[in-house]
DNA sequence: TTGTAGGCGTTATCAG
DNA sequence: CTGATAACGCCTACAA
């Protein structure tokens, strides 16, 4: 009944070798020499011997999981998360991790119970944790615990924990340096969540950017948002039936620029005709668009590359990761924006 | 310097107890009195003993893991496959399940190699595949291997595996019925993948239709497209730049309609006044686009929900999930189509 | 470059 | 209802 599977035992004796000749071919670590590697590996292919890593894991107290946490909530469905995904793919599709994926927003997680039972049950090797909420507190945690961590997508207060993320600041000036130098001078603003420290940074900038050019920013000119399409339609239906009406609109990211469109839409106002409409982020859905979007490029793919590679030569070493990363962005003209009439 | 981890044996022992009990108490299995449960429950908090994981799954032959198999290209960046996650997870989040994703495109995939991998070495428990490929060869391979599986979002060939879709044909009809009633007549259809079975089964009840009204299908009023967006925009600006001219669209999803409505708007046509566009799955965003989406409602969550408690249910029985399920269609009419002018 | 001994922490089996 | 013993299959450390 039983199939009895194939161990390194088998194969041990089916070579005449040891297992733990066998077992450093399997995992590279040590040396063998060709004669005995070529061997080995004829007969496991001959035996069609797979190594059992459960058992592997016990012994070595490593899972070979990275765990993937992001506050599933609008950011899974998104194209963002999607380059993401991407970029962790293209570093680790090589390696011999598995990805295991954690929702951050459960309670559990910012509890602590869940990120225990990650580490002390599950033993999973590091952490890429994607555009964390600044009020998770479980980060802190993990930098207590010592646990190889790398923060992707958002900035963290807590200067231990290594992290890349983009110049966000800049993104936004460059936006309103475009805004500017088309004639606009009544700029609007929507935001996103308070808790993400990117939102805050770009907001700062809008508000700095105002200051600095001695621009006074109406009531009513920055509104609330939430990095969603819905929350972008809202607030562009207030700001575009108010008064003083804003010649320009800069959302907090992409998919706010979009609902913001659509609120124009509603409002049979032409884009960029009568209103110019910019977003952060490029997303691939952003030329896609028509008009077509204006917006900053911010490298989310290679941001993710970047954090992966980071973790995976961390855990090579045997050390925590560290450093903080700050990816270039870049203006991208589009459609959306135009001379004000 | 090695922080000495407490184990059960610890545990068994601060109560004077067998190692053996200690497990019966954490895994469920197995019967102890209440006494000695509340005991080790106990001493387990007073010693902040956690379970390890990679121990219990050596034993067990169990990881504990359910997999979910996906091809990632386009899908896991939309909002269907956010419902879906949703869906799993409120099903899973309260047993002892993670789950790890897995890249069905990856050529190892279907090659067999990962697969063998998931279920040789890591012992992933379960399978959840989202919308798998009709050429997606990987799924007999593991009837085969008898792996509890569940399908969720596509119909598959092989009549042997346990599966959860929608009554795509009915969805379509109930477009089709739609538009003629509003005085429909040319109506054109932007069609999927054709190595989805949802996409090939909802053409076919386009055609059907047409047929079994005797409507006849001008040549060019079937375009290709790929469930994104971007296909959708190709094929509305060639169906709307040629005749005979369509007077409505039914597009295979809902990304392909958002597709169409933009390549009408490129052409400044008025939607519904000009072009009727309606769509299929019901995403969160059809009812924030302006105009709104007509479009047929998919309880996409709903499915996963079936689908993961298909499976958890299988696995506690130990058993392979079986049985097809198709989940009802409904109508929602909305802004985008109205009556042929 | 290769081998030996021992242990990783849990669960299964079977007896009491 | 509880306990003793033996796996589970590999890896670490050290020895040869």
């Amino acid at each position: 009944m039983k199939a009895q599977r194939i161990t390194m035992d088998d194969i041990s004796k089916e070579c005449g070798l040891s297992k733990m000749t066998v077992s450093r071919v399997l995992t590279g670590r040590g040396v063998v020499s060709a004669k005995t590697k070529a061997l080995v590996l004829k007969a496991c292919k001959r035996l069609k011997y797979e190594i059992n890593t459960l058992a592997s894991n016990l012994s070595s107290n490593r899972s070979g999981f990275i765990g993937i946490a992001t506050p599933f909530e609008g950011l899974i469905g998104s194209n963002y998360f999607y380059e993401i995904i991407k970029g962790f793919q293209l570093v680790l599709k090589e390696s011999a991790y598995d990805y295991a994926l954690f929702d951050t927003l459960q309670d559990s997680f910012n509890d602590g119970i869940k990120l225990a039972k990650l580490f002390h049950q599950r033993k999973v090797d590091g952490l890429l944790v994607v555009a964390p909420h600044t009020n998770d507190h479980f980060l802190n945690t993990l930098a207590d615990l010592r646990v190889p961590l790398v923060v992707v997508g958002e900035n963290q207060p807590s200067k231990s924990i290594c992290m890349v993320s983009c110049d966000d600041a800049r993104g936004i000036t460059l936006l309103c340096q475009h805004l500017i130098s088309l004639g606009h001078r009544r700029i609007a603003y929507v935001g996103g969540p308070k808790d993400l420290s990117s939102a805050r940074r770009r907001e700062e900038a809008y508000v700095n950017f105002c200051h600095v050019k001695g621009m006074d920013i109406p009531e009513g000119f920055i509104q609330p948002g939430d990095y969603t399409m819905r929350s972008g339609r809202t607030a562009g239906l207030a700001l575009l039936t108010s008064k003083p009406t804003p010649t320009a609109i800069i959302a907090a990211n992409d998919l706010v620029a979009y609902g913001v469109m659509e609120s124009a839409r509603q409002l049979n106002l032409q884009i960029p005709h009568d209103i110019s409409i910019a977003g952060f982020d490029d997303l691939p859905t952003a030329s896609e668009r028509c008009p077509s979007l204006t917006t900053i490029h911010q490298p989310i793919c290679e941001m993710a590359q970047m954090g992966a590679s980071l973790l995976q030569d961390a855990l090579k070493a045997g050390l925590i990761p560290s450093g903080q990363t700050q990816m270039k962005v870049s203006l991208v003209v589009r459609e959306s924006t135009a001379k004000r009439n």
